[in-house]
DNA sequence: CGATTCATGTAACTTGTTACATGATTAG
DNA sequence: CTAATCATGTAACAAGTTACATGAATCG
């Protein structure tokens, strides 16, 4: 059976536990949110197919709120399994930066410093937040991966920044406004 | 007025110079997919919409073939200046091998490794990729933009590459196998 | 003259977000 | 008691992909 994109995330929060779709909500909005994202409009529907399928199941627990949790079967386990072995992953980015950047020669090279400085500061901010934030809370993780992904993210929003940083600084060296475009707009 | 997603592709590259939808289809197709893509089903019918709205106009020119091309008017032009001003940059990453990763801490070591070298060699081929086939076409660049771009394409790449290597490196030094995880699935 | 490419367009489908409806439980 | 939080679910909408229909022009 092919998993479907929320699916994933579903199966894998339920291998590390039993839980509710509220509790996946949170805790992908903490944690997957910046590379695989889920909305309730996707986690209840999906939770109920998965059940149908045979993935997952009901776990027994009773408590003092209505609450629907949901454990991994065995045929879940298998899928999940299938899904980390295959070596295809989706890979897929949607920077309004970088097209902002591709499109600053049609103007003046302020226009270009301005998307850069803009870019810059937004990855440093991520990155300030995921070190001061979320780092503390997550260093005494128990199982490998959500520290690692962490700090991929943290390496990833700096060598952004750093780029941009770098990027400005040869547009500002840059003295010959030729090199720069025709100024269609 | 408000850019759509596609609208705003649309507008900096006819502010480049006069298009057709297919014109700007096959740009698209080997420059901004990377980080922002269009297809057909968006493009025509967003073409209309930006006529409609005043901000695009037929180019007057007639050839051999059918074909419907478009510049930009002057309410486009001050469209688009305002949206290269704004600050704010839209940032979406959907990346499966992180998700994987996130997740590889319910398995054995194996799975980790093997998830980052899928990842690692994806951004190596796409890398590599770039630097061969692309970069000699862009060289020549006349404008500000495209190839710096296409830089970043390739310093994100090798960064994401070099980042899997480290990690590899990391979980293979490491020798205790407790720190792995509880083995759920 | 037949295959390819140019070229436009739409319909069906899939995916995903947002906002709302609903109501129980708990903390202060 | 009342505000916040827990908790599930759906409807409406927005965005985007794929596949197809259509046909003209060009290349070999």
């Amino acid at each position: 059976m092919e998993l479907s994109a929320t699916g994933r995330v579903v199966l894998g929060m339920l291998a590390v536990g039993p839980k509710s779709g509220y509790d996946i909500k949170a805790i992908v909005d903490h944690s997957t949110r910046f590379f695989w994202a889920a909305s309730y409009g996707q986690i209840y529907p999906e939770l109920k197919r998965l059940e149908t399928a045979g993935l997952i199941a009901a776990d027994g627990r009773e408590g003092g709120r209505r609450r629907t949790g949901y454990r991994l079967t065995a045929a879940g386990a298998e899928a999940l399994r299938d899904w980390l072995g295959e070596p295809e992953q989706i890979h897929e980015l949607r920077d309004e930066g970088l097209l902002k950047l591709f499109f600053a020669g049609v103007g003046e090279r302020d226009w270009a410093l301005e998307i850069l400085r803009s870019k810059r500061d937004a990855h440093a901010e991520v990155a300030r937040s995921f070190r001061t934030d979320i780092e503390p809370l997550a260093a005494g993780a128990e199982r490998f991966g959500p520290l690692e992904v962490l700090h991929y993210g943290i390496a990833y929003n700096e060598f952004a920044a750093d780029w941009c940083e770098r990027a400005i600084e040869r547009v500002e060296r840059d003295e010959q406004d030729g090199a720069f475009g025709a100024g269609e707009v």
